[in-house]
Order: structure tokens, then sequence, then C-alpha cells
DNA sequence: GATCTCCTTTACGACTTCTTCACGAGTCGA
DNA sequence: TCGACTCGTGAAGAAGTCGTAAAGGAGATC
């Protein structure tokens, strides 16, 4: 498991401190400017580190409801997450795609994906 | 955290200094002249500087009671306390919105802001 | 009473976010 | 190679949120 539980209310993820009940992420320390579905999102992943997530368990949590064929919410939340989570720590990657199955939630640095392919 | 207390009665931010038991705010050591409630949302948000706040939370502290659907109080004199705080240092932000959830009190150079767009 | 400051509320434009769609790249098996 | 499928992401329109000017009222001061 890679991110750690403080206390109930901020969850760590390498470099990446997210606040629950504030709405706040920080990364190195400095502040993130996320919308709701986006830190929702991250929350959600963050939660499951190192676990393999559906699409559906995570528009199920974030969203509510069950996840319509053919609905991209989620992808595009992804999308907007890594743009954000990128910007702010260039060399790091969090959100790893498991094509047929969804998205695993696990801080890395990117050059240790690029060495051992499998991993992702 | 972004800002310090020295002692019990004064909070220190950049180069914002206020000085609860007398109402003064002094900016680069020059005077500021703030009405109560400009006052009282400052000293409200600087005692939590670092954090995100919500309205309501800030509304409950300076006004008293529950924040009423549709009211705007306090982002209008989060606007007037920009409005007096970039007069005296044009340089430096310290109010920063985060849209869904409330505002951040963080004394931060504004070029800051902009070489890293995205990162608030 | 006239003037001033402050507070509250309203209004509107600007901006941000959310949702959905569309297209292209990549993967896989036949 | 072809077709089917998955995924990444830019873009557009609708909906929602935020910034702020301004109007009006209450209370203080002269």
């Amino acid at each position: 498991m890679a991110a750690s539980i403080d206390n109930a209310n901020t969850l760590y993820a390498g470099e990446l401190e997210i606040r629950l009940d504030e709405g706040l992420v920080l990364a190195t320390g400095r502040a993130l400017t996320l919308s709701v579905r986006e830190f929702e999102l991250l929350a959600a992943m963050a939660r499951r580190a190192g676990a393999v997530v559906t699409r559906g368990e995570l528009y199920n949590t974030v969203w509510g409801g069950e996840l319509r064929d053919g609905d991209r919410s989620v992808d595009v939340y992804v999308s907007k997450l890594r743009g954000k989570l990128e910007a702010a720590m260039p060399d790091r990657r969090f959100i790893h795609t498991h094509p047929g199955f969804g998205y695993r939630f696990q801080p890395q640095l990117s050059r240790d994906v690029h060495i051992t392919a499998p991993v992702d």
C-alpha cells in the first residue's frame, strides 16, 4: 500500500498530501487547485492506493449511481487529474492504466516505469 | 503553515502583521485602514493560514450564525480585502480561491503563480 | 439635518466546471 | 491487414460559481 493514513482526515501518497476535509491537495508542499470532481476522484483512488479499481467503482464512489454504458466521465477526469499532477510534479506518475480492468493509483518515479516495462 | 503566532495577540503572514487586540494591520510596516468586518475576516483567515476554509466557516466566525443560501457577504468582503491588500502590496497574493470549496489564505509572490499556472 | 462610513443585498458579467461527443492512437486476435 | 475494442484527450455547450460595482439603509459625527 503506497498511501498511508495519518489520521482520518489526511492521506499521504509519495509527495502528495490529500486533506480530505478541506478539499486541499499539496504537491511537495504547494497547493493544487482541483475542482470538486477532480478532488473526489483523487481521494477515491488514493484511498485504494496500490489496487486496481474499476471505472464502475470509481463512478459509484465519486458520482454516485451506476456507470452507464459509454459514459467516459471517469476517463475524462483521470486525464484532467493526470494533467494537474504532472504539471506540479513532472517526474512522477500516480495514475496507472490497466486496460480492460481499470486504474491503479500508486506514486512512482516516471523513470522507474521505463526501466521495468511490465510493472505498469 | 504560513502565518506564525508570536504571542496570542499578533499574527504574522509574509509582510503582513495583524495585531488582533488593536485592530491594526501593518503591510510592510504601513498601517492599513480596514473596517471591522474586513479586519475580522482577515484575522479569521490568517488564523487558519494554509488551510482551505469554507464560506460557511468564515461566516460563522465573523458574522456569527449560519450562512444562508445565496448570501454573498463573504465573497464581497473577500473582494474588498483583496483590493486593499493588493493596493498595499501589489506583487503579493494572500487570498486564493478554491472553487467549490472555499478560500485559502497564504502569502505568496504573484510571480510564483504565473510560473506554474495550474498549481495556483 | 447633512454628510460620512460601513454594512447588506442585489445584479450582471466573467470565469470555471461538468457533461457529452468526437476523433485518433494503440492493442489484440483472426 | 482488417476490424473490433479500449483508451487519451480536445472541444463545445450548458450549468454553476465567483468577482465586484452599485444601490439603499442604518448609525455615527459634525
